[in-house]
DNA sequence: AAACTGACTAATA
DNA sequence: CTATTAGCCAGTT
């Protein structure tokens, strides 16, 4: 499989969340066609270039949390545009999946 | 070539 | 509830 069609793909359907909405790195795997590699996913955000435009602030781990980066920073401004696009994080940091998760049936 | 290392996750203890 | 484990894949040592 190559990997820049797959990385592609992610890409694709990151670009549909909607605003206000969340997906978890598992069901951006899944929608794209590549069940079980959540990990791959965060590997092709974590090499997403700099001039491509997609939300993704709007992914996040099973938890319903933001997960950790060697650089912090961009945990705190990744919680900041969500807060930005009203999205509620308890005391613990976490979101109601239930609430903000991604469905096809709610965009 | 072998080992290590991640923006992950579901299952198990 | 937390901790560990086995899958997962590709880039770097």
């Amino acid at each position: 499989m190559n990997q820049n069609l797959k990385y592609q793909r992610f890409y694709e359907i990151i670009s549909r969340i909607p605003t206000g909405k969340v997906a978890t790195y598992g069901q951006i795997a899944l929608l794209a066609g590549f069940p079980g590699q959540a990990r791959q996913v965060g590997y092709a955000l974590n090499a997403l270039p700099d001039d491509m435009e997609i939300p993704w602030q709007r992914v996040i781990n099973a938890k319903g949390k933001i997960s950790s980066r060697a650089n912090p920073i961009f945990e705190q401004i990744q919680r900041q545009m969500l807060e930005t696009e009203g999205i509620h994080f308890d005391q613990n940091g976490q979101i109601d999946l239930k609430k903000y998760q991604w469905n096809l049936e709610n965009d």
